[in-house]
DNA sequence: CTTGACACTTAACACCGTTAAGGACACACT
DNA sequence: AGTGTGTCCTTAACGGTGTTAAGTGTCAAG
């Protein structure tokens, strides 16, 4: 038969192009090993459990984010570096179906995420910052995009579909004593992009007010 | 024998009470139904599948946040509103292992939200903002809120209960190449109530500065 | 030619959400 | 009194899940 190589990056890859069709759900071991043209148990060869194939793929995930959300070598402000930073995570997650709850249910066991982190930190800590500023201008950013991700994913599997169930028309009927939140449905359930981007940039913001930050 | 009336509130009680002991991942219909003293099918007659009674559940969670989380009738500044509401969604999640989980993937139908979204944006209109800046600002603080609860409780299902497998030792000495990241792990994976109200307010300052905030 | 590690298959286990069919009980109607 | 009728639950079963145990074939080293 075909080419019968099986490692744990060929796996991983198998099972985020098939995370995509079937979403988190009905993503099964039997279907994973199925795609692979192999029994299901095979994987245990692979992987100690499931887990440790989500771990991995959330793993392939951020090394896609790195090779293509980043390419900027030359350290811009640590403004537009944080900037960047979440929207390349925002973009990666939002490239796979359930893609927030596979990267936020992972445990990254290597130090595949210190690079990262480092560089986040020494670009603040260089411009002034105390290192636990940095650190909760970081994990505050971070808590933000992974919350956004969530309920966009949630409310929206896939980037290029449609709404599911109720119309913004049948919500508004409903809310009529609730004048303001009905008419706030069209602003809370359209332009994901717009509204990630400003949140972001009012975390930015915070941190400059209370925190003091130059340049 | 007991007791035998179930509806639909006690079975959600129930299962909240039993979601403490085992975890989502435990949290079967087959026990929930052995807690009631009834079989699992039994529970198909009060919801049509274990996701209503999941998005029960997230009612429950809602209506006790109201409860003890916010007694003031007054209103307060938007600020404080805003954190006194993200803080009380933080400890109502944090009431329950995975309580994030359990919440975020719930789909609320009534209109129990639709009176905190209303007071939150007449709050902030009142205040000299544009509607469009009042949601913005609410989702903002909602999916930091959100994301961090979600973090948190991966590391630490009940708040409390000790770290788990690494120690902070252990992670430092991996890490000596990055020695940034490697003293920042104690504040990252330590102080959380703190660390939860400073992002907050990183938030509020944000909305200030580019919202312009009066009073 | 044998040994043994590797990579996989077959068979099975316990458990899961869910459905179909039926039984026990209370209450209304004639 | 007897007969529905609707409510609430049980028993039995189905297909699917992650996971383990044991066995099978392949292939390189001694």
């Amino acid at each position: 038969m075909g080419t019968t190589k099986i490692d744990r990056s060929r796996v991983a890859d198998t099972a985020l192009r098939l995370l995509n069709e079937v979403g988190l759900d009905g993503l099964s071991l039997r279907a994973i090993a199925k795609e692979l043209d192999v029994k299901a148990p095979a994987l245990y060869w692979h992987f100690k459990d499931k887990q440790a194939l989500l771990d991995e793929m959330a793993t392939v995930m951020y090394r896609q984010m790195l090779d293509e959300g980043l390419p900027g070598p030359t350290p811009d402000s640590w403004q537009e570096q944080l900037v960047a930073y979440n929207s390349g995570l925002r973009a990666g997650l939002l490239r796979y179906r359930d893609g927030a709850k596979v990267y936020g249910g992972a445990k990254f066991t290597g130090t595949d995420h210190a690079d990262g982190l480092e560089s986040h930190l020494r670009t603040m800590v260089d411009a002034g910052f105390e290192l636990w500023q940095a650190v909760r201008a970081g994990t505050t950013a971070y808590s933000y995009t992974m919350g956004f991700v969530s309920e966009e994913q949630g409310v929206r599997p896939m980037p290029d579909q449609q709404r599911e169930g109720f119309d913004i028309g049948e919500r508004a009927e409903r809310m009529a004593r609730y004048p303001l939140a009905a008419a706030a449905g069209a602003e809370i359930f359209a332009h994901y992009d717009e509204r990630f981007e400003d949140g972001l940039r009012l975390i930015v913001a915070g941190i400059e007010a209370r925190y003091g930050g130059r340049t």
